[in-house]
DNA sequence: GTGGTCTAGACCACC
DNA sequence: GTGGTCTAGACCACG
């Protein structure tokens, strides 16, 4: 379920916080599920328990995942967004990076917009079909 | 005019490299235009000329600049978008990210493409002021 | 009347320890009250027989409650305060630890002051109810 | 400089984490001070690396230091105060914490106000002899 | 069984 | 030189 690439850049505990936090928005983890123990997963993705037990500390730390002392890991139930500033800033300078990645790539606005329509779309319309 | 955020997680060579992109995309740098110099330039903001010399190294082999022995370095004139496959997937993966971190704060689609649409437009705006 | 808290990193059977000494502290439990037993607080609060068990044991170890054979649980009627020299330094270290991270909210002396003796007004204004 | 107490049920990386923003608060550590290497305080303390580590990622996430690549790590200059709600009710929960505890140990009123106040005032003395 | 902490030692990117 | 990440293996508290 969880694809994880050693050979990223990407540290492997950020790509965990990535595809967890991905697959909770699209539904496929849904409030109160419980995850993979540390060990488990570490040994699902051949990864280091530490490891793991970072990705889900900083899941933790925002608010997507709780832990239960002695019972596991459980998917938050009752998520509610927080929109600081700060995010929001954080959110635009990354869209403003992808924006001028895209025009050197010569990619017209229409086709940028809709390619963000899509993606927005297709994670819709996952949660659509529980 | 090249802002450097010395605290952020961001190596600083890959600071400069982005922000020169996004000078050339909004036109600011236009093709054939000289930069400063490896020293000059490390002197502006004060950082290693080694630094310097990195992001002029990735600039050049993402055909941004060139570097012409003994005249300096300068915007490539005959810049010509290159769409390899992999540079839109990874294009696609970035928006994919975003749009999650989107959700999470509770952002609507239609911001979302509004966002997007006003970044794009603010930095052809710039061009056409030229 | 016991709040849990399951996704607290403060222990279990520490809160439950906590919630008693304050509730006798307020006199909503006063010298000579039977607790439920171990197996009935544990299916009041959904716990471990073995947690509750080791909640009891802490709090007869600070001679706040005690046992008798066959007959149940019981707050200690001859409670009399006992200020050793470590206790008093372990809630002093405490003190200094509260008001580090106050000063580092920006709230003022005053205002510390202030909530403290709300905080303690509070608590007795429980006792002389009762 | 540093006190680091094995035996304490405290973790490491937490009592450094304290000790440093008490040095802050009270001005032992001032703003822009350079804080020892990753490895130097280990050394100082003898703890592991990646244990000082951790508690500086918590110290730069609290905003209490910051980290400048391949310089070091730094106590931030332009600190202010942040006052979520969620972190007053946490003091206040702690405040009421130790209210219980005193209580419990025959402190009066007076004399935890007393100990509160003087607490206070010791670290706004060091501030001023600076 | 669960997660949390710590050590030891390694590698890497960055400056 | 700096901090960041990861692995391996250990111990502990909690339930």
């Amino acid at each position: 379920m969880i694809n994880i690439d050693n050979k990223s850049s990407i540290p492997i505990y950020q790509q965990i916080v990535d595809e967890i936090k991905e697959q909770v928005i699209k539904g496929i983890l849904q409030g109160g599920d419980k995850l993979p123990s540390v060990r488990e997963m570490a040994s699902i993705i051949t990864a280091n328990p530490n490891t793991i037990s970072r990705a889900y500390s900083e899941l933790e730390r925002q608010n997507v995942i709780e832990t239960i002392r002695g019972r596991g890991t459980y998917v938050t139930v009752d998520y509610k967004p927080v929109m600081e500033k700060e995010r929001l800033e954080n959110l635009k300078g990354n869209i403003k990076k992808i924006i001028v990645e895209a025009k050197y790539m010569g990619i017209s606005k229409e086709k940028i917009l809709k390619i963000v329509e899509n993606t927005y779309e297709d994670i819709d319309k996952l949660n659509k079909n529980d």
